[in-house]
DNA sequence: CTGCTTACTGACTTGAATGTCAATATAGCC
DNA sequence: GGCTATATTGACATTCAAGTCAGTAAGCAG
C-alpha cells in the first residue's frame, strides 16, 4: 500500500516522489546554484528560498546540510576561492610567457564571478568571512610565489641565470609588487570595467585587450 | 495646556522634544550617517532603524524624506558619487605633476569608503542602482578627459607642443587606458588592498608606496 | 523481506525590516 | 501673541527570510 501514485487522496498535498542523493552531491548541487545565482542576481540572489527553488528542492534541505544560511554562503567563499585557485593552477601549469600568464591571471579573477565574490566579501564586515580564505591561506602562498617567480623572469632570463643568486630581497618584493598590480587590475576590471570603459567613451572589447596592453606597459616579455 | 514637561501623565509613552531641521539639514544627516555605517559594518549597515537610531531620529523620519529605503540608498550613492567627484576635482586644482596626480586618485578612490561604494553597486545587480552615476555621466566625462590629459602629459610636453595635433586618436586612447589603470588598480587595492598585502606576505605599508611604485612602472614623470 | 540511517519535506514559529497613518510639535511668518 | 506648513513620531500592519520540528521515504545492509 500507499503507493506512489496514491490512489485515493491521502492529504491536500500530494507527497510527491523524492530525489535522495548523497550528503556530498547535495551540497554540490546547492554550492554550484548559489554560485550561479550569485553571478547573475548578485547578494540579493543568495537567500534560502531562492537557491532551493532553482536547485529544485526545499530550503529546510539547505538548512540540514549547511547548518544556516550563513553556513551555506560560506561554504559558497570557500567553494569559489578553490575554484579560482583551480584556475590559476591551470595557468600555471602550461609554460606560458609571462605576458600570456598575465592575461590567464585576468581572465581567472575577472570571469566566473570571482570579482564579485571578493567584492561580496568587501562589503559584508562580518569577521568570519575571512575565516574561509584564511583557510587556505597556505595553498594561497604557494601559488602566489610562483606567479610571482614566473611573473618576474622577464630580464632575468635574458642574463646568465648563475649572476644573481636565486632571488634577492628587492627583487623578491619587485616580483611581489607586480603579482599585486596584476591581482588588483583584474579585480577593479571584474568589478567596474564595463561602467567603467563606457564612462571612458571606450570600446566595450577594451576589456579583453586590456590584459596584453598592461602586460606589455609593465615590460613583460611575450 | 499639554505642556512639555508633561505634570500630567498625558500617555504612558512622554512625547518628549523633538528637534526640528530644515528638510536638506535632515537629510544630510541621514546620508552622512548612512556614509559611515556603510564604511564601518558594510551593507547591513544601511537598515532603516540601525541609521535612524545612530542618526538619532526615528525611522519613519527617513521614510518621509526618502520615500522608501531604497531612496535612501540612491541617494546615498549619488551623495558618495558626488563626493568622490569633488575629490577628484580638488586634486585637479592642484597643478600637480602627473605622478602627483595619480597617487591623489589613489587616495580619493581607496579612502573614505569609495571603493567600498562601487563594490556595492557591483554586488547589487539592481539596474536602478546605476541611475545616479549615469545621471552624473557628463559630470564625469568633463572630470575623467582632464585626468587622462594630465596624467598623459609626460613625453608630450618634453618635445615642442606644436609638433602635434592637440590629441591623436591613438594617443587619446592611451591616456584614456592609462586613466582606466589607475581607476581600476585604486579600487582592487581599495577593496582588497589588506588582504592582498598579507597574503603576499608584503608589508602594511605597501599599500601607502603603492601609487608612486606605480606611476614610476608606467613612466608618470614627477 | 526487514530494519536502520539519514536525506528530505511541509507546516509552523520567530524575528527583523519596511512601510502606513494619524497625531503631535516646532520653526518661521504674520 | 496666534497660525500654518511640515518635520517628526509612536503605534500599528505587512511582508519575508530564517530557523525548528516532527514526520516521511529512499537507499543500503543484514
Amino acid at each position: 500500500m500507499s503507493v506512489n501514485t496514491s490512489p485515493d487522496g491521502p492529504s491536500p498535498t500530494t507527497p510527491g516522489k523524492r530525489r535522495r542523493r548523497s550528503a556530498a552531491e547535495a551540497k554540490q548541487l546547492v554550492l554550484a546554484t548559489a554560485a550561479a545565482r550569485l553571478k547573475a542576481q548578485g547578494l540579493e540572489g543568495l537567500n534560502l528560498t531562492g537557491v532551493a527553488d532553482q536547485a529544485g528542492i526545499s530550503h529546510a534541505t539547505i538548512i540540514h546540510h549547511f547548518g544556516s544560511s550563513e553556513g551555506m554562503r560560506k561554504e559558497l567563499i570557500r567553494f569559489m576561492t578553490r575554484e579560482l585557485l583551480g584556475d590559476v593552477l591551470v595557468a600555471l601549469q602550461r609554460d606560458d610567457s609571462p605576458a600570456t600568464l598575465c592575461e590567464e591571471l585576468f581572465a581567472a579573477i575577472a570571469d566566473n564571478g570571482h570579482a564579485q565574490l571578493l567584492a561580496w566579501t568587501a562589503v559584508e564586515n562580518r569577521a568570519s568571512f575571512a575565516d574561509p580564505i584564511l583557510a587556505n591561506q597556505d595553498l594561497f602562498r604557494g601559488v602566489i610565489e610562483r606567479v610571482a617567480m614566473r611573473l618576474y623572469r622577464h630580464g632575468q632570463n635574458n642574463g646568465p641565470a648563475a649572476e644573481l643568486p636565486s632571488a634577492s630581497a628587492k627583487e623578491l618584493k619587485q616580483a611581489r609588487m607586480i603579482v599585486l598590480l596584476v591581482a588588483t587590475t583584474a579585480l577593479g576590471l571584474g568589478i567596474a570595467g564595463k561602467p567603467l570603459t563606457a564612462l571612458l567613451e571606450l570600446d566595450a572589447d577594451v576589456e579583453r585587450e586590456f590584459p596584453s596592453w598592461l602586460a606589455e606597459q609593465i615590460g613583460l616579455e611575450r
